[in-house]
RNA sequence: GCGGGUGUGGCGGAAUUGGUAGACGCGCUAGACUUAGGAUCUAGUGCCGCGAGGCGUGGGGGUUCGAGUCCCUCCACCCGCACCA
């Protein structure tokens, strides 16, 4: 009987599909385990096999639990709003709905095909009403909670208003936007309703404040920071600026301590979570306040080193900085004025590639340093930067590279405050600085900050660079914000019971006028409701896809995100797989929302995902001929090796798909007759090419050897290089055609045997063909002569061995993820099984369990095949019997001096001593020994020998 | 520049805590069965050497009876951040 690997698997996934095999719910009695996907954005290319390699992963750990009694949820879903369906919609009018769900359609096609254990009855998609209700749900509870410092989380802003009418803010331990001054219970309860408004944004989670978006107004529209490009747009090349809108952010620098904090219980690597650590960016040091010689007011900066401030010799203002206009003296106006012309018309480009020029402007202005109350002079200079920390810096050219350089530059003095001669930074001491000298730069930064505030000029200071998200997003396709704005344009929450505010239809997808929303132009929509508009902006793309984990818990509750039997059981994601370009964008916002539905008691973890896998990126072969730039109509295409010598400046390279490609990737990939003809054919433009290699040449159908040449076809030699699998690049790998010809079994286990699964590596179908005919002689183990065959006969010794030892193996490496090694495994049991000619059914209905988390659907035909009524999917994982394992004999390595020369075999339970003498008196140790004393002889039990002569 | 990671045969990769380096697969070589083989099976395959043997985990040094694994140092590549105060 022939193995027809896709009847089966078509069979089994019909079967699972009916049967809801996979189907789980909650069970007390069982402990839970939910592993989780990463939320595929449901593109309109579809999956590639590079996709896959994390989803295969998840689903053998989720097989795996579920064999060992675990209640699993193993979801999947869509994360279904964003740009690309509708820049689509604006070129083909196609409505976003429409497009993405087509999209949907097409991934959960594909995703069923790889056999995957998803429970479908969970499915979601973000932009299905039913699951927007509960991100519009979050938005408003943001929006009517602030952080409350003393208490570190979040609470009703209803609580805050009680208090600022009992005390003012005076005592407020709310985090706020800076500058808010002090008011009095009085002073607040005098306030329109509209200055009460204004003022509480100040605190609420979900904030409105003038940010910058990227205006371009050839397109009349607001583009993402992705579709900007070297300051044009992406689409058309159209200037873009930097424009103010009023906005709604997400206050989550109210969490930077907890995120960053947090991070160290997290099962995560370290370098996604050093990645983290550096977006969050905590600094420690101490605000310290300047005054200036004949002007009110006062430079502020921030510094880590608060230490050196005695070797602050002068202050630099970003350019931007808006004392700049009040402090420069009149002398020195004109060359500010062009400084500061000059620096803002360079682009955070141009600014970064002049960073090695030192560049500045004397304000001819003077600070006070506020110990020393020396005059320091201010300048100004784009390496200080107007929107990080609070746009100056007090300069200490002795300690900071930068500043140095500026300071040596312009001949402004330097002092040394810290005695570097010992190597060790420890024991840096602290020199001219008054009352910190002799100290280490620790003590001194405890020090001075103790003076700093003592003296009121200063005090310790964290900062962090996390930033505020923004939230608002000029666009149709999302999430509409639930807010209504009155007469007098205060923002008011919707209320929960009138959700979800439904996406009204549109058919035209430009954008409204000034670069809002599509949405404003549905005047019937914005002022549906009587005396107030609707927010026309919508929420961008990471809002639905911070809580998702959470809704698939129980993704069908009409009254609550989740039930809370729900959450109580599911609690959180034991692990989650996925790509690292998610490290700090959604892990962070959705870190983030956690975290405050745990603070408002709405979830019982206070992280999400405990444990998280990156897998690596499937790459692909970047394939391209050379072409002569020299060269008119016809082109003239050359081998590698001729371009090479004659210089591949002259040359520049076209893509070629990788199919018409013979040994894509390998060194010598080339292209034949056959090949260029398939090129042609799909890239016309080059018909009359001609198509140069060492051989001869190839033109319009014809080879013609070069005189003296052997060749009889064209062997030019392409370029290859692995990059990105990507459409455009012509070398995306279909999942799809590979399971038409191997099957899905093999598909899945060949990605887990190209190697570890954070690793990345390209596309290579070469080693595809040994995991396939690892499954048949697996498939034929069960077979004789053509008929399904097992054995009821006692297992031989080593039959029982080969099977125990493979337990053990499998059961330890699933356990450490890794899964290409359980694949070799099963390979090894294979070829030694088959070798003793196992046919007994207590070795091999076992093997069928244990390969049932890779591939699933052989697992469950052979286990039907064996007489079995139930799905294999729900057996206990078979375990191991360590007395099986155990030896009477063990064969010894028996090294000289480190270097194996010998085997001796001796029986499990030998003593040492025996072991020694009979090994000092083996013939190949003595032939080693040569004339030498034996000086020592090491024995590790169960392990080795070695011999030490000298 | 800073932070994180990776370097092992012709290739993908094994070697869990310091204990037989190269499991398993690809490729390659030879043979068998074949009209044929891009099918299947058998054997071999780190490098040098006829051999005994020597050399081998990016380079150099160290600790150890013993190092791919630990320490120091240098190099290469990949990822992230980057005038970050």
């Amino acid at each position: 009987m022939e193995y027809n690997t896709r009847d089966i698997e078509i069979k089994w996934q019909k079967y699972w599909k009916e049967n809801k095999t996979y189907k789980t719910d909650i069970d007390p009695a069982r402990p839970k385990y939910y592993i989780l996907d990463m939320f595929p954005y449901p593109s309109g290319a579809g999956l590639h096999v590079g996709h896959p390699l994390g989803y295969i992963a998840s689903d053998i750990m989720s097989r795996y639990k579920r064999h060992n009694g675990y209640q699993v949820l193993h979801p999947m879903g869509y994360d279904a709003f964003g740009l690309p369906a509708e820049q689509y919609a604006l070129q083909t009018g196609v409505h976003p709905a429409i497009s993405t769900q087509k999209n949907i359609d097409r991934y959960r096609e594909q995703l069923s095909n790889l056999g995957f254990d998803y429970d479908w009855s969970r499915e979601l998609a973000t932009c299905d009403p039913d699951y927007y209700k509960w991100t519009q749900w979050i938005f408003i509870q943001w929006f009517n909670h602030y952080y409350c410092i003393e208490t570190d989380k979040a609470r009703p802003i209803a609580d805050l208003v009680i208090e600022f009418e009992k005390s003012g803010n005076t005592h407020s331990t709310a985090f706020g936007s800076q500058d808010i001054s002090k008011f009095s219970a009085e002073e607040w309860k005098a306030m329109t309703e509209k200055e009460k408004s204004d003022l509480l944004m100040n605190y609420r989670i979900a904030y409105r404040k003038t940010s910058y978006v990227n205006w371009c107004p050839a397109l009349g529209t607001v583009l993402a920071n992705d579709e900007v490009k070297d300051g044009l747009s992406e689409r058309g090349g159209h200037p873009v600026e930097r424009k103010p809108m009023l906005q709604w952010s997400l206050r989550i620098s109210a969490y930077a301590e907890r995120l960053l904090r947090d991070l160290e219980h997290l099962d995560w690597t370290d370098s996604l979570k050093s990645m983290q650590r550096n977006w969050i960016g905590k600094s420690t040091g101490a605000m310290i306040r300047f005054r200036l010689d004949g002007h009110e007011g006062e430079i502020e900066v921030f510094t880590t080193r608060p230490d050196t401030v005695f070797g602050a010799t002068f202050m630099v203002l970003a350019p931007e900085h808006p004392l700049v206009e009040t402090i420069t003296t009149t002398d020195r106006r004109t060359r500010v004025a062009a400084y500061q012309k000059k620096a803002a018309s360079l682009s955070e480009r141009d600014r970064q590639a002049g960073v090695d020029n030192v560049s500045g402007e004397f304000t001819g202005a003077y600070a006070i340093h506020p110990i020393t109350h020396k005059k320091i002079p201010v300048w100004i200079s784009d390496y200080v930067l107007m929107d990080y920390g609070t746009g100056a810096i007090m300069a200490v050219p002795s300690d900071d590279d930068r500043d140095h350089r500026f300071a040596t530059y312009f001949e402004i003095e330097i002092i040394p405050v810290v005695d570097k001669t010992d190597k060790d930074p420890e024991r840096h001491r602290i020199i001219n600085s008054e009352f910190l000298n002799g100290l280490t730069v620790k003590e001194g930064k405890s020090k001075i900050i103790e003076e700093l505030e003592k003296r009121e000029i200063g005090e310790r200071k964290v900062k962090f660079k996390l930033r505020d998200a923004i939230f608002s997003r000029q666009r149709y396709w999302g999430e509409p914000i639930p807010i209504l704005y009155d007469k007098d344009g205060i923002p008011h929450a919707m209320h929960t019971s009138d959700l979800p505010l439904e996406l009204p239809d549109l058919d035209d997808f430009k954008p409204g006028a000034d670069g809002r929303s599509p949405l404003s132009k549905n005047k019937e929509w914005v002022n549906a409701i009587k005396e107030f508009t609707r927010e026309t902006d919508t929420m961008p793309g990471f809002a639905g896809s911070s809580w998702y984990f959470l809704r698939y818990m129980d993704p069908r509750n009409k009254t609550a995100f989740a039930s809370s039997e729900a959450i109580k059981y599911w609690r959180d994601v034991d692990l989650y797989i996925g790509g690292t370009e998610h490290a700090v964008g959604h892990l962070i916002y959705a870190r983030f929302c956690h975290k405050f539905l745990y603070d408002i008691g709405k979830v019982v973890s206070d992280e999400p995902f405990k444990k998280l896998i990156n897998q690596g990126m499937i790459q692909g072969v970047i394939e391209s001929v050379y072409l002569d730039k020299r060269s008119q109509n016809p082109g003239r295409f050359v081998c590698s090796g001729i371009a090479d010598k004659e210089g591949e400046e002259h040359f520049t390279r076209i893509l070629i798909h990788v199919d018409f490609v013979k040994n894509y990737g390998a060194k010598d990939s080339y292209i034949s007759s056959e090949s260029i003809e398939q090129f042609l054919e799909w890239n016309p433009s080059f018909k009359n090419a001609v198509f140069e290699c060492s051989g001869g040449i190839y033109q319009n159908g014809n080879f013609t050897p070069h005189p003296g040449s052997s060749a009889n076809d064209s062997h030019l030699l392409t370029h290859s290089e692995v990059g990105k699998m990507s459409k455009s690049k012509y070398n995306v790998i279909n999942p799809d055609e590979v399971i038409e010809q191997y099957g899905t079994d093999c598909f899945r286990m060949y990605e887990m045997f190209l190697g570890p699964i954070e690793q990345s590596k390209p596309w290579d179908t070469q080693g595809i063909d040994g995991v396939s005919k690892f499954l048949r002689k697996f498939r034929d183990l069960f077979f004789k002569e053509g008929n399904f065959q097992l054995s009821d006969a006692q297992p031989t010794k080593e039959a029982n061995v080969v099977l125990h030892q493979t337990i053990k193996r499998v059961r330890e490496d699933i356990e450490r993820f890794s899964f290409n090694t359980c694949v070799s495994h099963f390979m090894v049991a294979t070829n030694e099984l088959r070798k003793l000619g196992a046919d007994q059914r207590s070795i091999l209905e076992p093997l069928i369990v244990l390969i049932s988390p890779f591939a699933p659907h052989l697992a469950e035909e052979l286990w039907h095949l064996a007489g079995n009524e139930d799905t294999v999917t729900v057996v206990s994982y078979p375990e191991y019997d360590e007395a099986v394992l155990k030896k009477d004999e063990i064969v010894y390595p028996v090294a000289i001096n480190g270097k194996k020369r010998t085997e001796i075999t001796f029986p499990f339970d030998a003593e040492k001593q025996v072991i020694e003498e009979s090994v000092i008196r083996n013939e190949i140790v003595l032939k080693w020994k040569d004339d030498k004393q034996i000086k020592r002889v090491i024995v590790v039990p169960g392990k080795m020998i070695n011999v030490v002569v000298g």
